[in-house]
RNA sequence: CGGGGUAUAGCGCAGUCCGGUUAGCGCACCUGGUUUGGGACCAGGGGGUCGCAGGUUCGAAUCCUGCUACCCCGACCA
């Protein structure tokens, strides 16, 4: 196999950068730090979409929309949030333009200026929290169990095709709720639906745990997120979700009549994930020869090759194939039968395995003289030559196998990558020569978080939830310690 | 905003130091032919205000001045 790409342990930015590119993903726009989402891009995004649009109906969501504008005022309302987001917003200040008067061109209309500006939205929460005031009256109204999938912008400094990027897609889910147990219950539930589809559709193993105070969301009291590990050693926070307490009712008035006839403010929660999935989709089962993909997220997840020289031979090659993509079809397996003439059978292998697609099949003239028909796998690269009758049936079973696969290999690393310290030496030791999550004693201070992340760039990616608690030291200041937490250095 | 770099065909680049015919190469594209079981080959062809503006010169992609855009490393990234 011809090597196309840069190898993962060479440079491995770089080595993402190619991967996304060849395998047809996306690529940088015109517009700075904003990225095009190709069709095969588009197409696994829409598979995450989907699978997760059913995840959230099944525990009793829906979906509506908010406006992409946010009126500035609104934003403000809710003091740590508008810390949090001032420094990366985009705002609308004109709504007009005009021919230049000094010649050629276009400007902007200074007489078009708007009274109060508006941000691109960042997050939704305050233009959401803004309208729930007029839906909840009552406890009756409550809980609301919403969702949305759109688009946000903020303004980054240095982007990454999916990882990050100025403007990306996503969904955003926000409750509200009338007490405290049962918001802190949904953002716990929303947790597990994500950790649910990164490891049993994205083959992802995560770690499900909170946020120290320094890395919670901006307005939130408690922040639950997912932590993923990605090939070369750095974390990636895959999906999170919020128990925002009482803060934004406070902050926009959102109060409710009781069973007891009491007023009370409404308990929110939010939860998001992204196109980074996409990102660490990519960086979690990719190799050197391109993108890896589950077959459970994979667009296509058999290519189906015939090998021919002559119209005649193709004809009999269809003849022989369409059985089989009958019952491919039937039993919902997605194919591409690519019968193109421009391209030789050897471009199409390359361009499958640069595109991840799980499952290759060829067939020519040999295979009609022998009954067979030839089985690759992308994730191993093994080649088999199988008897014809009843592949669709092995099919089956060899993508479930895949993805089966992907999982333990990715969770082997995982656990080879889990290290613990006891000392902040062996700390930096580890975090230079090995990288991966260290499980470490933190004395819960903000302050000492700070200056680990200053000399050695490694954060507290979560508390973990599944933990058991073990009394120890601080690696930095040695004063007591609960539990361990996980450090990483992270995207 | 600091430090470094780049700008030449759709993409990737050489040519610039040391100015001199008609600006070149690979990929892609078009035509014809031979091919097709791991990114085929041959022949022919189309495509360029050399980032922008000024200057020096008989002559500028090349030298000088100014500007602009992009990339990389930092700062930023709930």
């Amino acid at each position: 196999m011809a090597k196309d790409f840069t190898s993962r342990k060479e440079n491995y930015s770089q080595w993402y950068n190619e991967l996304v590119i060849k395998a047809d993903l996306a690529e940088n726009s015109a517009v700075r730090g904003c990225m095009v989402i190709k069709p095969y891009g588009y197409a696994i995004w829409e598979r995450i979409q989907s699978v997760l649009d059913g995840m959230f109906k099944e525990t009793g969501h829906y979906n509506m929309y908010f406006p992409i504008f946010i009126p500035k005022s609104f934003f403000s309302k809710e003091a740590s949030h508008v810390e949090g987001f001032a420094k990366e917003c985009a705002v609308v200040t004109h709504y007009r333009l005009k021919n230049d008067p000094n010649g050629k061109g276009i400007v902007v209309d200074e007489d078009a200026k708007l009274e109060e500006e508006l941000i691109v939205r960042p997050t939704s929460e305050t233009i959401i929290w803004n309208t729930y005031r007029d839906w909840i009256k009552s406890y009756r109204d409550l809980p609301i169990l919403a969702n949305q999938w759109a688009n946000v912008v903020r303004w980054e400094m240095r982007t990454r095709l999916f990882l990050r990027t100025a403007e990306f897609l996503w969904q955003e889910g926000h409750t509200a709720h009338a007490t405290s147990e049962e918001a802190i219950k949904e953002a716990e539930t929303m947790l597990g639906v994500y950790a649910n589809f990164a490891e049993n559709w994205m083959a992802m193993p995560v770690l499900k745990g909170t946020k120290s105070p320094n890395e919670r969301f901006a307005g939130a009291l408690d922040t639950y997120c997912i932590e993923a590990l990605m090939q070369d050693g750095k974390a990636l926070q895959a999906g999170t979700s919020h128990f925002l307490g009482q803060n934004f009712a406070k902050a926009f008035d959102v109060k409710f009549l009781s069973k007891e006839n009491k007023l009370e403010y409404v308990w929110a929660t939010s939860w998001g994930v992204s196109t980074r999935l996409l990102g660490a989709l990519i960086m979690s089962h990719s190799d050197d020869n391109g993108l890896v993909l589950p077959p459970k997220l994979a667009p296509i997840q058999v290519a189906i090759v015939p090998i021919f020289k002559t119209p005649e031979q193709l004809q009999v090659l269809t003849e022989k194939l369409q059985p089989l993509l009958s019952q491919l079809k039937s039993m919902g397996i997605s194919y591409k039968f690519d019968d193109r003439d421009n391209f030789s059978p050897g471009w199409k292998f390359s361009e499958y395995e640069f595109k991840g697609v799980p499952v290759r099949l060829a067939m020519g003239s040999r295979d009609l003289e022998n009954g067979t028909i030839e089985v690759t796998r992308r994730d191993t690269f093994e080649k088999n030559s199988m008897p014809f009758d009843n592949i669709g049936e092995y099919i089956k079973t060899l993508l479930d196998d895949i993805q089966n696969s992907l999982f333990k290999k990715a969770l082997v690393f995982r656990d080879l990558s889990s290290h613990t310290a006891d000392t902040y030496e062996q700390f930096k030791e580890i975090l230079e020569t090995k990288g991966g999550f260290i499980y470490a004693h933190w004395d819960g201070t903000p302050e000492t978080e700070q200056k680990i992340k200053e000399e050695t760039k490694a954060t507290i990616r979560c508390i973990p939830l599944e933990n058991t608690p073990e009394i120890g030291k601080c690696i930095y200041s040695g004063k007591p310690s609960a539990q361990r937490v996980v450090f990483a250095k992270a995207y």
